[in-house]
DNA sequence: TTAATTTGTTAACAAATGTTATTGAATTAG
DNA sequence: CTAATTCAATAACATTTGTTAACAAATTAA
């Protein structure tokens, strides 16, 4: 198998039975694309039609207000989806834009090849529920999370939740993450101590 | 029919193609109760085994934070549903209460009643994919506006896409479900002339 | 009806957060 | 390697938002 698929294949093979026939004949309708550093794989205001599986490299997803200025919403690592389901769901314009933070490696799994899934796929509707709750839950988590923690407190709860971005976004996107300026942020890690 | 269940089986029937043969058996699976103002539905911590459709009166979805203080999340209306999603689909420990704020009377569908509507009715898949899609978009939109909007501009978007809720609603409550202080709130309506 | 409770407004003040500008370090591009 | 750019920290100040308390109106309970 190529070197390319091999990873998404461990992470779909995690949460339904694949058979290699089925993976053959799926694996066969992805995309594997590069993009260079900065560059924009979803533009807002466009329809999203495609599901990104991230092999290498770093994305992120974000909203900009009427002022242009950005809100980063998440951020994706290796071996994790990004997409804009609510415009992919809905095929209506998308409210973000997503970029890569790093030269990024992805699968392209398009609307189409993911309809083509549920059918073709023994467990391919299960394959859908399974990746839209994960979603929904990490929503609620979210909401929740700026409803009652303070933004240190959200700090330290991605602190701990993905260490790993801390050390691979520069300081002021985890600033718009947390829905802080990068000044306040700035002062709030030194009065931590 | 019962009247109990008239509201619920013109909602549903908007989304799928429901029989009589299939009405009559699901809805009798139902459980139709009343709860008097203030009483709570989900006690946070429980489980939530149960979807609840709002026949007559108003419900309200809420979180509390460290300090016991409240953060509504949302109001729910006649013909409309309320969960906690999150905590119904994994039968974890819920993060918030339901809680009547008026007088009113509910369809009770409880967890195994939906999963025998999976199987029962031609399409109930879809009518739970559809259900839990609105739920994901309602989601997507909130978080869209506590990261891009004013508390303000938060205000006027809840005025106009529900203003019967303001007419009903303990004005605190609303700040609440806007994240500022009731006094905030106060002040904010005022300078809006 | 009367008393108790809840609610919304206002004022005064405190705390949190944003803004702008400056600086030096780190990173990137050529 | 050098110049340009990005980035994080800091200070000073402005703005937003929260808190407390007081009061009056509205609602609820007895």
């Amino acid at each position: 198998m190529s070197i390319d698929i091999e990873c998404i294949h461990r992470v779909l093979s995690s949460i339904i039975e694949i058979d290699d026939k089925e993976w053959e004949y799926f694996s066969g309708l992805f995309e594997v694309k590069d993009f260079k550093k900065k560059e924009i794989l979803l533009h807002a205001d466009t329809i999203c039609k495609n599901i990104f599986f991230v092999n290498t490299g770093l994305l992120r997803i974000y909203f900009t207000d009427n002022n242009g200025r950005e809100s980063s919403f998440h951020f994706v690592p290796e071996n994790d989806f990004a997409t804009d389901y609510e415009s992919f769901l809905q095929h209506t314009p998308s409210k973000c834009y997503i970029q890569a933070l790093e030269d990024t490696n992805v699968v392209i799994i398009s609307n189409n090849v993911v309809l083509d899934g549920y059918k073709k796929l023994r467990y391919g509707e299960k394959l859908g529920r399974k990746l839209s709750e994960k979603y929904f839950i990490l929503y609620c988590n979210k909401i929740h999370a700026l409803y009652t923690l303070t933004p240190i407190e959200r700090y330290r709860v991605m602190n701990k939740l993905f260490p790993y971005i801390l050390q691979r976004v520069p300081q002021h996107y985890i600033a718009s993450y947390l829905n802080i300026s990068p000044v306040h942020l700035s002062r709030l890690k030194n009065e931590q101590d």
